[in-house]
DNA sequence: CAGCAATAAATGTCTATACATAATTGCCCA
DNA sequence: TGGGCAATTATGTATAGACATTTATTGCTG
């Protein structure tokens, strides 16, 4: 008997009448007055409960119109965006990398770098293998904008990933993923040491942090080691 | 000069300060006595402004410890889950769906189904083909609980694939997806017109509603012909 | 009947207060 | 020294009231 507070009580009980579909896009939702008179309880609860609902794209709602069922735009689910490391650690694998390649480039030398990273200026270029337990389970390619993150040309990546050395040190604001399937390749395969042409999972993303890019990275799993894992639930909460 | 209310002040000024990096991951957040005489307001307005902020995560609260800046365990994203019909619509791609097998099983008799599906009774099974543009692109197997939608079993597809149908007529609460990569097999190749071994982008996924399996569907995306696109900007506001 | 103005209804924001809950800190005693 | 209890502190929840803002509705007027 935890009981949830009241304003959790009063939203989950309308969500889930949302969700059923008891409740349709665009049906009103009772006014805040009458909501407070029927849980009994103060305006301020009432509206915790409605703005968060509101907050989470459930609900419209307007001044003197009222309420109302939002209605969906699109289907958007929530997808963890993993850190190797951690999340092999948490699977109970010994995690290991190991650095390939590691060069300074100038996009202004090679067009297609700068093409990918979408920035301009010098970049620094690694390519490595992620290991479980000493299998290799993705090859990586990464960019870094060195005019965004000059901290990292001084760096190894003897102990750490690059990714991960960033996702430490260097905070972001905005990230896109593409992710599709592809076959290894000359170079891929053998780094992987899997036969061409093996499935892979492709993961790009680039970061960019105010509007200015930090870094592309480009992660080829092979099939079956690793799956990505994006939920809808009923709310944002958990 | 609209002057954004205070909550609101509060909450992006801090918000723009982690984002900033100039408070890390880890970092203790005034409390929220302090806060309210620096800006000169009543707890609860401070107090909504981190609240909002601890939905959002980026900030961990605990009582009597205080407000931290929370560390990004895995980066959540927005996901676009794709009707295809409607996304390919919007690329200009005239959108084509064939039906390949349609069979009424049953979990009792066939155990892996049930596995699957997560649920026991009769299921509807179906296998088919997306086009785009009269090319393959897609091959889909889609299992779905007629205990749960009694309704679909008078439904043919002729005209619309049962995931579309599905969308349109039964409201889910809870979804699932699983992403990874895979090469097609004798079967999934010959009805993609592709070699067997491809490498596939292979999407799985399960809906409820309130705890109840609606339907599990696998599809296959020929390698290169799709891709996900995953997004995370710096709020989840608009 | 059209157009405009007043009204009322709903949400939005904020205050000041109260008590509840959890976790850290430190003190006391074995 | 160390374990356990109590005090303290920060957050969590809730209340009742006030005023602001937006806008649908109503009613008045030409």
């Amino acid at each position: 008997m935890t009981s949830l507070p009241l304003h959790e009580r009063i939203r989950t009980d309308i969500e889930s009448r949302i969700l059923s579909g008891e409740l349709k896009p665009g049906d009103k939702i009772p006014s805040e007055k009458e909501l407070m008179s029927r849980y009994g309880c103060a305006r301020m609860t009432v509206n915790k409960a409605l703005s968060a609902l509101n907050a989470a794209g459930l609900l419209d709602r307007r001044k003197r119109a009222g309420s109302y069922v939002a209605r969906p735009r699109t289907v958007a689910m929530m997808l963890d965006v993993p850190d190797l490391p951690t999340e092999l650690a948490r699977r109970g694998q010994i995690y290991g990398f190991r650095l390939l390649d590691r060069r300074i480039s100038d996009t202004r030398r090679w067009r297609e770098i700068g093409k990918k990273i979408g920035c301009e200026g010098r970049v620094l270029v690694t390519h490595g293998v992620h290991f479980a337990d000493d299998v290799p389970v993705a090859y990586e390619e990464r960019l870094v904008s060195l005019a965004a993150v000059p901290e990292i040309e001084s760096q190894d990546f003897a102990n750490e990933p690059p990714g991960s050395w960033l996702l430490r040190h260097i905070p972001w604001t905005e990230a896109e993923n593409c992710i599709g399937a592809t076959g290894a390749n000359a170079v891929t395969a053998r780094a992987l040491k899997v036969s061409i042409g093996t499935p892979c999972l492709s993961v790009e993303r680039r970061t960019w942090r105010a509007a200015e890019c930090i870094t592309f990275v480009r992660q080829l799993y092979i099939a079956g080691s690793y799956e990505l894992i994006a939920r809808f639930g009923s709310t944002g909460r958990g």
